[in-house]
DNA sequence: ATGGATCATTTATATGACTTATTCGCTTTG
DNA sequence: CAAAGCGAATAAGTCATATAAATGATCCAT
């Protein structure tokens, strides 16, 4: 057990690691990411009692962890035939988890680019729905949001975490379930930007046009708040277009300094 | 077990019901589609032994389904306190499952107007990204969509089915994972709408438009697809939304003949 | 060959025992 | 009286084992 690679998180240091609530849990997500990293991708998929042994557990645990997959859409079971991976395509990209998995396989200006495809459709017609249903209370949040990224322009906040608490925001004051489901995937796509640079600097150009974002929206004007995000989030998205152009394999970093 | 009322669709008919495909789905289905209608909003969720006893199953068929329901949102457990229900905005809304048992607890328009303003942001970007970077397959997958929709407005194929893989195969053309995922929405999008109406006629009125919508594609011309996919569902939204304002609570269903 | 019976494999289900985490309430103590 | 500490109760977590069901492969009889 103690050999076992996927321990190795749960071992280190703190009493109650993050993931691995319990052994289910802890399973769960060395699984998880085992699949989405491949590694079953030229080896079939071990069978629940190859599983449990492998891992030192129950076969109660083993199931549960599977089962949890399966509800995910990375595994599916059939007597006789064994537990197998699904294709990727019915995974549910929009789970927690599997965000984070995809993530840790291995950082990719690919995936990036997806996210910042996505924020580019969602983000600007949530800002256009905020504007014309967000209440009070919604409009307050989006403020404070915006009063951060100030605040941290002068050091006294994080400008990455309030840049992210303004984007939510105003998911939530669309009003509309569906895009405040976008909010692990927004949150994930914004600290993944970081990773391109350690160039914090350049960021806090563009309090202006949160801003702008911002003034629409309380305005109640939905096409100019539609305008706004969609111009915010195009431009990472052609500068992230054109890192790939340039440099189809190496990534430059110091180019992406722009954020959100 | 048989005054089960969750057994009762398992029972008719066919020899294999597509949910029950063993005890732990049947569980997890009739579970789902108990927290999603709001079964638990006023009484505490069962405990482990409780759903097994109430439900005549084992512990394990228990702990699976509730694993399931976990991993999908809806639930989480701790000792001592008891499996709890997760408030909606955790619930991942785009598992297809959670889809489903949305639509069955009520039909609303609510849900209806929320799924298309969802579409009206997604797929016009999914037919821009499908005029940057179709391939040839994807181009003819659309083709062959619209061809379906002419087919059926002569009587020689289903229209809802036709209308249903055109807009798949713009999302799947889009080659962007996360646009691939809406398939399930749209589908459920676009199937709701029927019960609207009975009134097919007029439907075949927009295939024109999404001739449009095709056409900008296959000259490679985002930003004229864009527009179209937008016109398109645009109209759509505007007459859910006439409905509701005219008549906040009883639909009109004859209103709406126009589709997707 | 063909069709059917049999076998082997793997998940599915059931059950009972035991463990651990968490909370509640009581008691003790400052 | 209040805060800390202790212990019991509760419900999920884990383990082990046995049996059932489903299905793919094999073998046999016709």
């Amino acid at each position: 057990m103690a050999s076992d690679p996927f321990f190795q998180d749960l071992d280190s240091g703190d009493i109650r690691p993050s993931l691995g609530r319990n052994l289910t849990y802890g399973m769960l997500d060395s699984l998880g990411r085992a699949i989405v990293t491949g590694r079953y991708e030229q080896q079939p998929f071990p069978t629940e009692a190859q599983l449990t042994q492998a891992h030192g557990v129950s076969r109660s645990v083993t199931r549960e962890a599977v089962k949890m997959l399966t509800a995910k859409g990375l595994l599916s079971a059939r007597p006789r035939q064994g537990t197998i991976v699904q294709p990727a395509e019915t995974w549910n990209l929009f789970d927690t988890d599997v965000l984070r998995w995809l993530l840790e396989r291995k950082f990719s200006v690919d995936l990036l680019r997806h996210f910042n495809q996505l924020r580019v459709a969602i983000e600007p017609e949530a800002a256009a729905l905020a504007a014309r249903f967000g209440g009070t209370d919604d409009l307050r949040g989006i403020d404070e949001g915006l009063a951060r990224m100030f605040a941290a322009e002068q050091g006294r906040d994080e400008p990455l975490e309030a840049d992210i608490a303004f984007h939510i925001a105003i998911l939530k004051a669309s009003k509309n379930p569906f895009y405040a489901q976008f909010r692990d995937v927004v949150t994930t796509a914004l600290r993944t930007s970081i990773r391109f640079t350690n160039r914090i600097k350049g960021r806090t150009a563009n309090i202006a046009d949160h801003a702008a974002v911002r003034d629409a929206i309380v305005a109640h004007n939905p096409d100019a708040a539609r305008v706004a995000m969609r111009r915010l989030i195009a431009d990472v998205l052609a500068l992230i277009e054109q890192v790939e152009a340039d440099r189809p394999a190496v990534v430059d970093a110091s180019i992406i300094t722009a954020s959100s």
